[in-house]
DNA sequence: AAATTCATCAACCGCAGTTTC
DNA sequence: AGAAACTGCGGTTGATGAATT
């Protein structure tokens, strides 16, 4: 039953990192590529655990980490990615090359709440400070705490511009969104509230505490709706295909590549985490379950792995 | 110059979801 | 099926250096 433990916690060595350890680290996982955390440090040497020399490679050691200040856009797209996903900051770091979760998390907690305050809104809500009405509603329904699962099926719709899929708004969307420029494809499911509710509010009788209901959905809807398009600008197109880690020439071929992680993972969209790292981007409308869709006629499925099937002249 | 406060950020902790046995 | 381990995430802590008193 069960699996041995992942560490001796008696034997592990525990706050900063020498340069030894660095360097041990470094060099092992330069050999063996990354992964496998559990067996690393005794492999490597190490007298830490598995997952304090997972931590002190992603945050630290990594080689495409990006050093430095952070720039005035990355302030800002910082910003505007938290106003729609809230303290998600792993999904926030993803948008950010070369920045890890932490430092974003750490930048975030020193100068960026101040920075919102000193304009006059609220770090958590994004709202101003004095708005009182909505603020506390707000408050408790972050946007990464949304609830999507009354969301209707997307179209797939091909940004003619871009090439680009992007699962749109499947009644309305305002059409500059996504031809404005590159950087403007924009996932918006519109959960299918209001449609839903007129149908049933005229099917059948209704009494007070439907009533109730529904003017509680009608504001949950204000609210999503608020998250979703209030940064209409911003490039958020989830869809999976980030930039592949080159450095790793054990990790294509093991069970733990990317791609077969991706596999056995389920994705899920919007307030979860998109957590593996692949060479081409990944329609999210099949990972989510309408590769049936008709619409859908841009993938390619190879061993149930679902791919944009990108246009040659692209 | 010493003491205190503030700011920064690496590292740890605990948890949830997933995977393995 | 279910117990236990693995992985990754977000919140928090604590060490350190800078700024202020």
């Amino acid at each position: 039953m069960g699996r041995s433990p992942c560490c001796e916690k008696a034997h592990t060595n525990k706050g900063a990192w020498t340069k030894e350890e660095d360097q041990r680290l470094i060099d092992y996982i330069r050999v063996h590529g990354e992964g496998c955390w559990r067996s690393l440090p005794k492999a490597a040497g190490l007298l830490r655990c598995g997952k304090s020399c997972r931590l002190r490679w992603i945050n630290y050691l990594r080689p495409d980490l990006k050093r430095g200040n952070f720039t005035e856009e990355e302030d800002e797209l910082i910003i505007k990615l938290h106003s729609l996903l809230g303290n998600k900051w792993s999904l926030i770091a993803g948008r950010l090359p070369g920045r890890t979760d932490n430092e974003i998390k750490n930048y975030w907690n020193t100068h960026i709440k101040r920075k919102l305050i000193s304009r006059g809104l609220d770090p958590q809500t994004h709202r101003p400070l004095n708005d009182t009405t909505t603020a506390a509603a707000a408050a408790t329904t972050p946007a990464s705490r949304l609830d999507f699962r009354n969301i209707s099926p997307p179209s797939a719709v091909v940004d003619k511009t871009t090439n680009k899929n992007s699962i749109l708004h499947h009644k309305t969307i305002n059409k500059t969104s996504s031809n404005n420029n590159n950087h403007n494809n924009i996932i918006l499911f519109k959960p299918k509230m209001e449609e839903d509710n007129i149908e049933e509010a005229s099917s059948g009788t209704t009494t007070e505490e439907d009533q109730q209901q529904q003017q509680q959905q009608q504001q949950q809807q204000k609210l999503q709706d608020h998250y979703m398009y209030k940064c209409s600008d911003l490039n958020l197109d989830l869809s999976i295909g980030l930039e592949p880690f080159q450095s790793e020439p054990t990790r294509a071929s093991s069970g733990n590549s990317a791609e077969s992680r991706l596999q056995q993972n389920n994705y899920k969209v919007f307030g979860t985490v998109q957590k593996a790292v692949v060479t081409q981007a990944v329609c999210l409308c099949c990972q989510v379950g309408f590769q049936s869709s008709e619409a859908c006629r841009n993938c390619q499925c190879t061993n149930g792995f679902y791919r944009f099937h990108r246009p040659l002249n692209s």
